[in-house]
DNA sequence: AAAGTACTCAACCGCAACGCC
DNA sequence: TGGCGTTGCGGTTGAGTACTT
């Protein structure tokens, strides 16, 4: 026996909310408060799941919330959080007062993550297409004798000389000017094959533009590799915070990465990593 | 003007966490 | 402590709209 639905699907209506639906939601609010959604469509007297009766007033009805466009800085906000935390769409939501993780998440999906990629930038790792083929490239070179692992929570695996220098290499977020201090750290000069228009050479953009991410770009990425010319080696950006001076692996470099991110965010994200 | 395609975003789905008994 | 109902969350879908051919 699977688990049960949380209503009768037959006996509810789904789809787009009226206008009277909605005045009734938000008439039971008023009286009532929040509260028991299970009982919210028969007091109320909706034909809808308490389900969806939740979700239309925490994303739509609610009255603290905005609806009116993102804004540069809240554009910015989404991006760095997303670096530092991944999709963790409602702990994103929680800093952008007024939006809901709905509306964050759909702004990424539809917005952010093109205009990254448009900019050269891989909207997963949230770095430069051209560095992740090199450091893709040097996996191979990995050493014969492999590390402790790293992967997994970040909380649970960094060693003290990790997080001392996290304290130390945490910058204050100023909101706005993001996007340019992220070329500045990660692309001293701006891999030019993302910002020019297509040529005749067979290192055609039409993967870029056409379909977003690292691995369509991967595709196509033998005859492009040199383009990396003028990327600081990630090792080197992120000086002082291994115990190495140097990183063995692209995943070492994104976990330290990550690290120094998650440092900027230290009220927002105590707690957040205790898996 | 019509058909096809791309885009947006509200809503849904399913799972996990939480809280109460 | 286990069962059950509720809530929170992230991923996905699909209807409506905008844009292109």
């Amino acid at each position: 026996m699977g688990k049960p639905p949380c209503c009768d699907k037959s006996n509810v209506k789904r789809g787009l909310w009226t206008a009277e639906e909605d005045a009734k939601i938000l008439a039971y609010v008023s009286n009532h408060g929040v509260g028991n959604w299970t009982l919210v469509p028969k007091k109320a007297g909706l034909n809808r799941c308490g389900k969806s009766c939740r979700l239309r007033w925490t994303n739509y009805l609610r009255p603290d919330l905005r609806h009116d466009s993102f804004t540069p800085q809240e554009e910015d906000l989404i991006i760095k959080l997303h670096q530092a935390i991944g999709s963790r769409w409602s702990v994103i939501a929680k800093q952008l007062p007024g939006r809901t993780d709905n509306d964050v998440k759909n702004y990424w999906n539809t917005k952010l993550r093109k205009k990254l990629s448009k900019m050269g930038i891989d909207p997963i790792t949230h770095k430069p297409f051209s560095q992740i083929l090199f450091d893709y490239g040097s996996i191979s070179s990995l050493p014969a004798t492999p590390k402790p692992p790293l992967i997994g929570p970040f909380n649970k695996t960094l060693n003290p000389t990790t997080t001392t220098t996290m304290a130390k290499t945490q910058q204050p977020f100023s909101s706005g000017a993001y996007l340019g201090q992220q070329f500045q750290f990660q692309t001293p000069k701006k891999p030019q094959f993302f910002n020019e228009q297509p040529t005749t050479s067979s290192c055609s953009s039409s993967s870029i533009n056409g379909g977003e991410g690292l691995f369509h770009f991967a595709a196509s990425s033998s005859c492009c590799s040199e383009q990396r010319n003028g990327i600081e080696p990630f090792s080197q950006q992120c000086e002082g915070s291994s115990s190495d001076s140097s990183f063995d692996s692209f995943v070492d470099a994104l976990l330290v990465q990550d690290c120094e991110i998650k440092g900027s965010f230290p009220e927002i994200l105590d707690g957040c990593f205790d898996y």
